[in-house]
DNA sequence: GCCCCTTTGAAGTTG
DNA sequence: CAACTTCAAAGGGGC
């Protein structure tokens, strides 16, 4: 099973003593697209996973939260022993203990942060997978990968193949782009690790606080995520990886630039105030929300 | 009917 | 190379 793999590896992990670099930042993992880019083919899918063994793991980081004395989970663990993680604002760590930002949406008690994240346990009788995200790939010879459910990103040329629920944004992109667009059709990113988690966790959440607005319920979702233990966060870190492995295999030329544009910005400058206007802080978010009061976000989550 | 909101992360762009 | 921007999902809400 793919589960088993998944954990065999946290198993590792869990055992993992923090090498000679210990204290330093963990070193960037090159960009996947562009590390193997496919100058000679398509690469095979079955090393897909061979790093998983790899011969030159690279140093662990050093844990943050003891050195800030408090524990965060948003250090993710370089397990390059075993898979490659993220770089860039992975590599960004925690130097203060507060959310980031106050919640824009009112949450309901039954939301609370300090009662129910993160929720172990769904309700009564009904069982809370802890990690049951739907397989992601067609036909990928994964272990405990279904081979019957598409990748998201795959795009019928010919529009025979069923589009999947998340293809909303496709399907009225087609529909509103007429046949020759519909012919070309875009092929998205691979889904980061938040974004798988939140599909996983949505309608968990949604079940809970009654809400219907994705905005709150992704404010939710956010947090939760930062609740989350590493090994619980690296689960889906690894999903992401291996989902943009195969992304990667499935369309060697693919770029995100190639959907640049496709998504058109009415407000720039708002979303700018929104969410740039300076450089992401440590929780990768911005200095401006940042600092702003949290008067009612418990501690006890940390 | 399209875009915004809101989140994090990956990757592209810019200076 | 740091900083910034865009886009992935989601669906209610606004225009």
């Amino acid at each position: 099973m793919y589960k088993d793999t998944v954990y065999s590896a946290f198993n590792l992990l869990m055992h993992y003593p923090p090498p000679s670099g210990a204290g330093q930042h963990p070193q960037p993992q090159p960009p996947l697209h562009k590390a193997s880019q496919p100058s000679h083919g398509v690469p095979q899918l079955s090393p897909l996973y061979e790093h998983f063994s790899s011969p030159h793991p690279t140093p662990a980081p050093a844990d943050i939260s003891q050195k800030q004395g408090v524990h965060r989970p948003l250090q993710t663990p370089d397990l390059s022993g075993f898979y490659s993680l993220t770089s860039g604002s992975m590599g960004q760590l925690p130097h203060t203990v507060s959310w980031p930002s106050p919640p824009l949406y009112p949450l309901s008690p039954s939301c609370g942060y300090r009662q129910h994240f993160p929720a172990p346990t769904a309700a009564p009788g009904a069982p809370y997978p802890r990690f049951t995200h739907p397989p992601l790939m067609l036909g990928s010879g994964v272990p405990g990968h279904h081979a019957a459910i598409p990748h998201p990103a795959i795009v019928p040329p010919s529009g025979k193949q069923e589009l999947q629920p998340y293809d909303r944004s496709l399907k009225t992109q087609a529909e509103s782009k007429g046949e020759k667009e519909a012919k070309k059709p875009t092929i998205k990113k691979p889904l980061n690790a938040f974004m798988l988690y939140m599909k996983e966790m949505r309608a968990k959440v949604i079940a809970e606080c009654t809400l219907k607005e994705s905005a709150a319920i992704n404010q939710i979702l956010g947090r939760r995520w930062h609740a989350l233990s590493r090994e619980e966060q690296a689960k889906y870190y690894e999903l992401a990886r291996k989902e943009r492995q195969l992304h990667m295999q499935l369309y060697p030329g693919w770029s995100a630039r190639d959907n640049y544009g496709k998504k058109k910005r009415r407000s720039r400058e708002k979303h700018q105030d929104s969410n740039t206007g300076g450089k992401r802080n440590a929780f990768g978010t911005y200095p401006e929300k940042a600092a702003a009061p949290a008067p009612f976000l418990p501690m006890t989550v940390l």
